[in-house]
RNA sequence: GCCCCAUUCGUCUAGUGGCCCAGGACGCGGCCCUCUCAAGGCCGAAACAGGGGUUCGAGUCCCCUAUGGGGCACCA
């Protein structure tokens, strides 16, 4: 959503402004703001106005502009616009049971809104907590003209009398919002589905101060991948196997996925770029984006195209920037691995990478001395024992000796040694030998840079190894034959 | 229950009355390439929710039904 507003500010030259919503003391959470102003920092949207920076119509955190709710707050009640309400939240739950009982209206029962003015003194001098309700109206009804969905009309009997001022003097997202989006000049507001039901609600107060109100546009709601519900950033979220998906832009991040590809998935879902063209820098979708070519309806998001399209963009990368990116996430697995070796098998990597941790799964022969090995994972049909040893064992001298010891020098000499060992005169089923007792692993990175990267000294050991433990189980074929 | 929004392949989407016996992408299946896994190339299965209208003509406009979603808080 947020990149959205970003694209179409940035479209439209526009100014980019971020505003913290904390009127909610209960949900309050320290670092709460730090947090956003990072994930926005990470996904590469900038701001022109926020807490941080300033700007001319601060401050930009609602907490600090208490006053300025409240002084309109006052104004709508002195217009008529608005009353004092003293019910309590335990009266307000009982009366909302018993209308669901009866099966009857729905919200605030307008209890208060005709209290006469000594009835409201009364009240005030016992003490009594209020809210500020708004006086909504009770006939005719509401038009929102949304760019995306047209105009969407409203009975205004379906609009409640709203709380705008909380009975701890803070607003409620209603009074804030139409009180900030007017005095921030606020042009065009993007906000999700949600929020078409209180629209009518916002349109109704603008009348009321008598203010112009914004542009709406109402995005599609993202579903959970299972289709039910809604997607939040408050729990957790799960895929049809049952398994938890990504959410947070920080779970993103930690994932080892990529800013600019994440941008282009996101701009796929409810917009297209058009020409049939998937993957695209962000900056080019920018001049594109229309708010009238959202799609309306609610969407999930696709994560397996997410993985193809950070494949796609990885791939495209050149590999001292996938090596840099790699390597603070194998850091913090806790595997060493030199910049020389790592460049080394950068590009065979990032052909394969869907985000930047699966680094470690195909790296992991580097770092796995002990792992394993049998004589079956060695043993090959379409190469005979006597032949394999003696492949290998031939193998293992070359490269004891092999100058340079890069992958083209090596990769021109290994193939001739296993050509003459097989059948059918093919390198293949020796070179898939060689790769796993080499790397012990059936998927590897390709085979001569992997022995580059692991170095002759640790190469030969390990071709020591699978020697040997071919040699035993010859041994023991001869002694059972 | 009431109000609102939505409904094209499994998923993300193109499509704004004839160019659509519906196009692209992911995923899936097959083949090719190939030292594994990928990447790449080629091929394939796969959708206009249902019913009524309007029109010479409807995926595209209208209505109804169904389904999904959202809202009905001193949360945002």
């Amino acid at each position: 959503m947020a990149l959205y507003n970003w694209m179409f500010a940035r479209k439209h030259g526009g100014q980019f402004i971020l505003r913290i919503e904390d009127t909610d003391r209960k949900r309050s959470v320290p670092g709460a703001t730090e947090a956003i102003m990072e994930a926005l920092r990470w996904m590469g949207l900038d701001w022109d106005e926020g807490p941080d920076i300033g700007g001319p119509y601060g401050p930009y955190v609602q907490s600090q502009r208490a006053e300025l709710y409240r002084q309109w707050a006052d104004w709508l009640v002195e217009q008529g616009h608005a009353y004092k309400c003293f019910c309590t939240p335990e009266e307000l739950a009982a009366r909302r049971e018993a209308q669901k009982e009866s099966g009857g209206g729905h919200g605030y029962d307008r209890h208060c809104r005709n209290l006469t003015p000594e009835e409201i003194a009364e009240r005030e001098a016992d003490g009594l907590s209020y809210v500020v309700r708004f006086a909504a109206p009770l006939e005719g009804e509401t038009v929102i003209p949304d760019v995306i969905r047209g105009d969407i009309t409203v009975p205004n009997k379906q609009i409640t009398d709203a709380v705008l001022l909380k009975s701890d003097g803070l607003p409620t997202y209603h009074l804030a919002n139409v009180v900030d989006d007017h005095f921030m000049e606020i042009s065009h507001i993007l906000r999700a589905d949600e929020w078409i039901s209180s629209a009518p609600l916002h349109l109704n107060l603008y009348e009321a101060f008598g203010w112009e109100p914004p542009v709406y546009a109402h995005l599609p709601l993202v579903l959970n991948p299972s289709g039910k519900g809604k997607l939040s950033k408050r729990t957790q979220a799960f895929d049809d196997d049952g398994r938890e998906v990504l959410v947070k832009v920080e779970e993103f991040r930690d994932a080892g996925y990529y800013p600019p590809a994440l941008n282009n998935f996101l701009a796929n879902v409810g917009w297209s770029f058009g020409d049939d063209r998937e993957v695209f820098p962000i900056e080019e979708a920018v001049p594109r984006f229309r708010l009238e070519d959202i799609n309306p309806a609610p969407t999930r998001l696709p994560y397996d195209k997410l993985d193809w399209l950070t494949g796609q963009w990885i791939q495209e990368m050149d590999p001292l920037t996938v090596a840099q990116a790699v390597k603070p996430y194998l850091d913090a697995q806790g595997h060493e691995v030199s910049p020389e070796t790592l460049l080394l098998l950068t590009p065979a990597l990032q052909v394969r990478l869907k985000k930047f941790t699966d680094a470690e799964e195909f790296l992991q022969f580097l770092w796995e001395d002990d792992a394993p090995l049998t004589a079956d994972q060695l043993s090959h049909a379409k190469l005979p024992p006597e032949a394999a040893m003696t492949a290998l064992q031939q193998a293992r001298d070359y490269l004891a000796t092999a100058e340079p010891f890069d992958a083209e020098t090596i990769g021109a000499e290994l193939p001739r040694i296993g050509e003459a060992a097989t059948l059918n005169g093919k390198a293949g089923p020796f070179l898939g030998m060689l790769r796993r007792a080499v790397t012990r692993q059936a998927v590897s990175p390709p085979l001569y840079e992997s022995i580059v990267a692991l170095g002759r000294a640790r190469t030969i050991d390990r071709l020591d190894q699978a020697i040997a433990l071919l040699e035993t189980e010859a041994d023991r074929t001869t002694e059972s034959g």
